[in-house]
DNA sequence: GTGGCAAACTTGACGATGTCAAGATAAAAT
DNA sequence: ATTTTATCTTGACATCGTCAAGTTTGCCAC
């Protein structure tokens, strides 16, 4: 009722025009686009659930209707992130050769390639201190993502490695990778190595090069 | 940026007694140690100028004079870290054998070991958003650690690998493994691996078969 | 010594933030 | 039609980082 008279000097707080209803109707959906755009534009170290709701034209308590804290709406998005990164994953098996090997690489490129196109959204989803780890969905969406991983990992040892090894050091190595390098990456710590290509030409390039690295190492029977 | 009310033992305040001066004479360092302190009690995502100041029993304004805003001094805590990684790496090498594969095992492990045992401290060096990248303390320190590696894995692709290759690739690999495994284990992504064990004794168990697979795999010639 | 000046530190304010409590409104249930 | 519940707003609170302006102190020129 009362005219909300905000000296805005960023976003312009819409209140709802003609035809809008005091209930939103969709705010849950709306908040989490809000957030993706805002993680895009500013990176998750700026995110802020005020923000948020004011570019999804809602007062700035109205979130935690919907997902309670700030932690509930990030663990909701990064929830989201985990199935699209295994959307990913399965995209770029189903176009690979169902070799192992050549099914392991694409498991790990799909993980750089998201890393690289989706960098404040991948950093939000191993940002524990930002997140509700006991979230049910983000858990059962990063336990997805992992059996990806797995899957391909223990086809690949079916395949080339030691049938009497065991899968977990593998595993370890494989992810350790994979997310090493997509997280120095993405925190600006190869611009050395990168040396002005973009970001993605990089991951693609540098990311095959470990990948095939670590997949030949992996072929010959470790001395255990 | 009101966090949740948490069970912050917040010190109170305390005033300069009879005998000390209005000037503290080793501030600097005071707030380094309140750093330290505050980080290892509350974790880098709980650090606040503010409590840093009032640990050192100074008004929260003091530490701007010394080190500009809350940028300056986590970056001059993050230098420290390196160097004291430096350290490790340096400490480890010196008592392993001299041969390069051991070499290179004992850097990563000091790598791992000091994520460990200075959780929050690592942490901290790696997020871009808590540190000027441009701060000249900070860059040699992590420079300096950054050419231990380097420099075992150069001395380890002399012995082993193929004379020919580009040391970038096998560099990246080293690094991305350690510091993704060491992100992955701090972030608590490996508790179900872990099953139980303490952190320190997992990084040394695991770390080792993790360091293993990686050397056995670099010294075979990889087919390009 | 002593006057003055720069460095070190304090005080108070400002605009943010996340969360809570209480009110207002719409939709759904009875 | 009335009641109940879910949704959204409003306002307040404690806390944060930073800035501006005032105090205190160490120190150097004289």
């Amino acid at each position: 009722m009362a005219r909300r008279n905000r000296r805005v000097p960023k976003a312009p707080a819409r209140r709802p025009r003609a035809g809008e209803t005091y209930h939103h109707g969709a705010l849950r959906e709306a908040l989490l686009a809000a957030a993706e755009a805002l993680l895009l534009e500013q990176g998750v170290e700026h995110f802020t659930l005020r923000e948020c709701a004011r570019r999804a034209g809602v007062s700035h308590a109205a979130p935690a209707h919907h997902f309670g804290d700030v932690r509930g709406l990030l663990s909701a998005f990064a929830a989201i992130g985990f199935e699209r990164m295994v959307a990913l994953m399965r995209r770029y098996r189903a176009e690979a050769s169902p070799a192992a090997a050549a099914q392991l690489r694409a498991v790990g490129q799909a993980y750089l390639d998201f890393a690289v196109a989706n960098r404040a959204h991948f950093q939000l989803m191993f940002r524990s201190d930002r997140l509700d780890r006991e979230n049910p969905e983000l858990k059962s969406a990063g336990q997805a993502a992992f059996d990806e991983l797995r899957q391909a990992m223990a086809a690949f040892q079916r395949e080339y490695g030691p049938a009497d090894a065991d899968l977990a050091p593998r595993l370890l190595l494989a992810w350790s990778v994979v997310h090493g390098f997509a997280t120095l990456l993405l925190e600006n710590q190869l611009d050395v190595f990168r040396a002005g290509r973009s970001m993605a030409a990089y991951a693609r390039t540098a990311g095959a090069d470990i990948l095939g690295l670590l997949g030949a190492g992996l072929m010959v029977p470790s001395p255990e």
